[in-house]
DNA sequence: CCATTATCTTTTACGAGTAAAACACCTGCT
DNA sequence: AGCAGGTGTTTTACTCGTAAAAGATAATGG
């Protein structure tokens, strides 16, 4: 009962498949009413997140950055303009407390600088410096050629498969929550 | 320049599709000259995940419990054993001191219990008190029938489309990652 | 048989995110 | 003018995860 790595597994997985898979084959084994088809969709979206998240940090640790910090410097950067705490929140799909203390830590190194707006004394606006404009411009293709060979175990056609019904997926996602707010 | 939603947005979205579609847009007006494509994948599975971590954990919520917890107890639940911490770990793919914290909580509310091994002193064993399956038992119904309402949007066969295109990309994922320890 | 090394688990110190409150400032109404 | 309420941002208190070290025990090989 070995998985294909080393490491010893102790349920019903040594069958083929993914981890999702061989989790879904002992639900079923224990609850054989239950329609498991959402945990195929769902479980593998979150194992794939977390996979990636761990390998595709690679480059940006690399250059001393977080995800979240890299997201922010990206904002920036694909927009063109000064973005405001608030906004950069929105772009980045967090919270504005977190965008507070990255602003704080990227400015203290250099990457990013805050002025003040002169009609509405509440609100700032974040740009990139030119340090942190190189920076993103050097990561960026780094990035992507990581990612493309991450992805390459799948054939181009699949990929784009993908992405297609991702983005399906996330635009219903996006408009259900936004609106059903419960 | 408005989104789908009511919250303004800065950049180049207006034109429909996913924010990932958007994003993806703005960096090639910026670098036209980089290739795209892995971020439609990629960015988007990490949205998805985003989205349905928010979503998909309110039954669980209901029951008081966060996601990580609910995976200890399913893996204690699924493969009908009891199982070491360090099992645990494996199964719920995170770290042993996350464990441990968990186990800490969910022994004091009654849900698991530890019995420690007779020949090897240093392991523990682990099970499901009967509170912690009846609890289990419970949820699961509810939080599948919750991720199917979230899925509904997506025809049945696209959901089955995308869970083996994830799957297939996931075996990848797991074999590669687990090999190369870069 | 004892020392070294490996394994299993917990502890410690810390970093990072969050929700809610606090601040600071604007705006519109009377 | 002045205040009530709204908005943009930061602070506070807290939770949770992690990496690395510690602790305890087992296995191996001189």
């Amino acid at each position: 009962m070995t998985a294909a790595n080393g490491r010893r597994t102790v349920g019903a997985d040594a069958a083929g498949g993914d981890t999702v898979a061989a989790v879904v084959r002992q639900w079923r084994a224990v609850h054989p009413e239950l329609d498991t088809g959402p945990m195929e969709v769902i479980g593998r979206i979150n194992r794939c997140a977390a996979l990636l998240q761990q390998a595709e940090d690679a480059p940006l640790r690399h250059a001393g950055l977080t995800r979240p910090e890299f997201d922010l410097l990206g904002a920036l950067r694909r927009t063109g303009l000064e973005l405001t705490p608030g906004e950069l929140a929105r772009e980045t799909f967090s919270s504005g407390a977190a965008v507070t203390k990255r602003l704080k830590q990227l400015t203290e190194r250099g990457l990013v600088e805050r002025r003040g707006d002169a009609r509405d004394r509440r609100v700032a606006h974040v740009r990139l410096t030119d340090t942190g404009r190189t920076l993103v411009d050097g990561i960026l293709p780094e990035q992507l050629a990581y990612e493309t060979t991450v992805l390459s175990g799948l054939e181009t056609t699949d990929q784009r498969e993908l992405a297609t019904l991702l983005g399906a997926l996330l635009l219903q996602l996006e408009g259900r929550l936004n609106t059903t707010r419960s």
